[in-house]
DNA sequence: GTCTATACAGTGATAGAC
DNA sequence: GTCTATCACTGTATAGAC
């Protein structure tokens, strides 16, 4: 048996997608990954908080990117603004890779709760982080819970259209276009 | 004569409260919850579907109060004035128990992540139920996810007033006054 | 229709071996 | 620092009792 491998998280990653996409997310078990990525159960719990994380690795950093591009945009930006330069941000990083396992993932969550909860958490934790930014620009409330907000789900909505389209618009555009059209909703609501 | 005792959900949820109050929710086991409420913890599987459950039984009713709220609203009646009409109904049934309990379920939701994310998750359920009544009445997207994340923000920001201020205005009056503070921050975005 | 008894797979935690 | 072993608990399933 070969020594140490590296990449013991990436690799449980993508063991737990193919055996997910074979057998489901329920009828899987934490061994079975562990031991197709050639590791053991206790590992996959050092890499992992638990089972449904190995799902969500890749929402990690968005918090921290789009709280970094609030933090970063100019100071005289308004909130929507430093919103848009934040998806800017945060939507850049996203590869080919995740554009791919995209849907497959979204239908995975859709049809397991705990996974639903896990990814309506996340979520929400992104729209929290985006908040305390605008926040620490003085924005007001309850301003930046709601310009937080529009910026959620302009990501989330950009997201599908771009797995939608793969010889479309780039992810920052869509991000853009989607803020827009809330945006304009907003304005129209009053 | 009943062979049994009448109310075994209330009772088990009354016995899960005073337990995690003594414990805490983690250190509390489903056996104990039973227990306490004089049942088993068969019993308590056939009315709760989780453990968690037994601390969100009373937002089991809200999203068909909130759906059936928007579609009753007069035909005429702005998406926002549909809201509005669905936060009366939903926050009129209301009681001074659960504003009693209020905080302190809060307090021990914040401090333990699966119960955040069923919260998180309860959250997003009752958006998407004002999103599809609101869908029915013909408003369009993004306007109806839109306006349904204004009525599901003001109902728990009046929430928390509420708790805060046993003295202060009726929850319905709240609810209205802080859809009418988001509406006016959306008019103030664009 | 509501409750109880029992057995079971799996998670997630922990303590210790090497 | 990775693994083995073990443990309490959750959540499911199936049986039957009142």
């Amino acid at each position: 048996m070969a020594r140490w491998e590296p990449d013991a998280g990436p690799r449980l990653v993508r063991a737990a997608l193919d055996l997910i996409g074979e057998q489901g997310y329920a009828a899987t078990t934490v061994a079975q990954i562990a031991e197709r990525a050639g590791l053991t159960r206790t590992t996959f719990f050092r890499h992992f908080a638990d089972k449904r994380e190995v799902l969500f690795a890749g929402q990690e950093v968005l918090g921290r990117l789009l709280a970094d591009g609030i933090a970063g945009a100019p100071a005289d930006a308004t909130p929507l603004a430093a919103v848009a330069a934040a998806l800017d941000a945060a939507t850049a990083v996203f590869t080919a890779e995740q554009r791919e396992y995209g849907p497959r993932l979204h239908a995975v969550i859709a049809e397991n709760g705990e996974l639903a909860e896990r990814a309506a958490f996340k979520r929400a934790s992104l729209r929290a982080a985006i908040a305390d930014a605008l926040r620490a620009r003085g924005v007001g409330d309850p301003g930046a819970g709601l310009a937080a907000g529009l910026g959620v789900d302009a990501f989330y909505r950009a997201f599908e259209r771009w797995c939608d389209l793969p010889a479309g618009p780039t992810y920052p555009e869509l991000a853009r276009e989607e803020l827009a059209a809330l945006r304009a909703a907003a304005a129209a609501l009053g």
